[in-house]
DNA sequence: GAAAAACTTGACTGAATGGTCAAATTGGAG
DNA sequence: CTCCAATTTGACCATTCAGTCAAGTTTTTC
């Protein structure tokens, strides 16, 4: 029987290691219900029961992957700096949040997906942790705009489009590889992504002289 | 047995469009493996035999969801117009797929499914037909440029930022209203989010007098 | 209004899949 | 080395689900 109490034995660190790793790809390529447990044995390179005997069930996998990406996804978000300089700040925020779609296609679609269907399983997360973290950083946007540091825009929306430009990236590659097969190449794509997301959004919030 | 040719009966016209509708509900809400042919029967309220009497399978109906869909979903994207006002026909545009995006967030959910889990039944589509079609935009964007009507942007770029901000509106909907409650009750709202989009969007493409 | 065609469905089948179990094998503390 | 706990897995079970079938009911046609 595996240990009820914390201790982790050196075996169980690496192979929830292995599983949780292999979970993450097939969840994002396949979604909760695509995806088999099998699927996950078979990469992670262990039997069906034996993996079973690290998570109790494929649900707790799920919720494992997505509770360890969610952190990840956040970080960039939670050092956005409300004493630096605001343009400044936001350049480094859409630039981190592109690097992550970038480096890590596979948790921002599994996070897309588990929005998308209605996110069963971190709906709590959403409306506790995610919207005081959102109130605080448009709060800070509030006080920018308030200093005429950067012109006035909903914080909320500005949060959402940031979100949803840089993440597209990472959710919508087949469709982008598709348009643009030069992405598929990779090199020096993102930069070029990077450049006209942060060309026209940065123009767009810059503070106009005129009317 | 159902026609093999293209006649169809009225009762076969009238039994389509129901499970098609129910289809493209549970469809998008469960993804497809996650929807089951009972789920759609049930909500067209007929049995399974019933349904499968008109569909020879699950992903039949699927594909005809699918490709429905796509057609709308592109028409306002056919509808820019080369001789049009730049600001006015990208206003224009984006307030179109705002309102798609509010009336029929089902549509858009389906498609980013799709898209998300690799494009197995349009992967054809999107390199062909909608490639097309975007290189078409792309020049006209650029004759833009070319006539000093907008700042230089990259077009494909651009059309994918316009088309990731206001999709997600659909697509994240849960997680928007976790964090702005008030977006629940819609009135408004959708507006709000035109408001802020198209501030900072044609902003940051209008040009600008200064370097 | 009767025959033919179109439609409808309860009962079923086979494959896929989440999860169990008991029997083996391996690792590590003394 | 020895023994016990930890690990591993083949075989199995129960359920779900796509799709079939044959027997009925309704609509259409003439």
């Amino acid at each position: 029987m595996i240990s009820t109490g914390n201790k982790r034995t050196r075996i169980q660190g690496i192979n929830r290691g292995i599983i949780l790793d292999a979970a993450l790809e097939v969840f994002s390529t396949y979604g909760f219900r695509g995806s088999t447990i099998d699927q996950i044995a078979d990469k992670a390179g262990m039997s069906k029961p034996n993996l079973l005997y690290y998570f109790p069930s494929k649900e707790d996998i799920y919720v494992t992957v997505l509770e360890n990406t969610l952190e990840h996804w956040l970080t960039p978000f939670r050092d956005i700096d409300p004493d630096g300089d605001p343009i400044e700040e936001l350049r480094k925020y859409i630039r981190e949040k592109l690097k992550f779609s970038a480096m890590s296609p596979e948790s921002s679609r599994l996070f897309a997906n588990e929005i998308l269907h209605g996110a069963p399983a971190i709906h709590e997360f959403l409306q506790s942790n995610l919207k005081r973290l959102v109130d605080e950083k448009a709060d800070v946007v509030n006080q920018w705009i308030a200093q005429g540091k950067i012109a006035p825009v909903d914080p909320y929306h500005l949060i959402f489009m940031i979100w949803a430009t840089t993440q597209h990236y990472a959710d919508f590659d087949v469709q982008i590889r598709a348009i643009l097969p030069e992405a598929a190449e990779g090199n020096g794509f993102f930069d070029a992504a990077a450049d006209s997301v942060l060309t026209i959004m940065l123009n767009g919030i810059v503070p106009r002289q005129d009317g």
